[in-house]
DNA sequence: ATTACATATAACCAATTGGTTATATGTGTG
DNA sequence: CACACATATAACCAATTGGTTATATGTAAT
């Protein structure tokens, strides 16, 4: 359901994410890193929220937002092996050209 | 420079890289897999060209699709390498854990 | 040469994205 | 209570995305 590709999408996400794996934020702290305004900083935090991939909790005026380990697990298991499957396949080819001397059938 | 992200941003992108990993395709082939017309099919095509992460080339009057695997496995990695510390985190937060009886500092 | 087929391109559309500024709301502090 | 600060929300904007239909172009086959 959460979709990785959406909140890695963008890199202003990806450094929040880095971010955040360090120790949790408060966003003021993620607000004060970046050169775009809070708004904005806003709807990244929203996508990532919307997505699964952090979480917020409330301590007084704050925002603190964490990383989700365990949908971040999860999904990023997935994308890696949707990934993997792709290089993989390259393998697959070179095994075939040794044992039968041809790499690609049909098209080349 | 490619953008591996925007490549794999899109659910039918990432499909018809699977469809490329078996062996390359013309572009009516790939076309025919799909419930979607031949200029959106073109349209993803050309992001993926953009991206540098497929190749064309011409055979008669058809286009033939083929993954650029040099460098689908320099982005793939850099982005696993990104993927990877995120996680990575955890298990540092964990050592921590274990060894001084704390997970966080400053937030919780 | 005509026709059929594969692909390209143009014009259009609605929704999403990534940003802005201005302003409202909520919470802690002097 | 009043003010300051952290965050939320609204309204706006330009660019990108993902699709469409209609039509042009290039190549092969009859």
């Amino acid at each position: 359901m959460p979709d990785i590709y959406r909140a890695l999408g963008d890199s202003t996400r990806r450094r929040i994410l880095s971010m955040l794996k360090q120790e949790n934020k408060t966003q003021k702290e993620i607000v004060e890193a970046f050169a775009i305004s809070q708004p904005a900083i806003k709807k990244h935090l929203n996508i990532l929220l919307e997505e699964n991939i952090i979480t917020e909790s409330l301590k007084g005026k704050y925002r603190i937002y964490s990383l989700n380990f365990n949908v971040l697990q999860i999904t990023l298991q997935e994308m890696h092996q949707f990934t993997g499957e792709l290089l993989d396949s390259q393998l697959v080819s070179l095994k075939k050209y040794v044992e039968k001397g041809e790499v690609q059938d049909e098209h080349d």
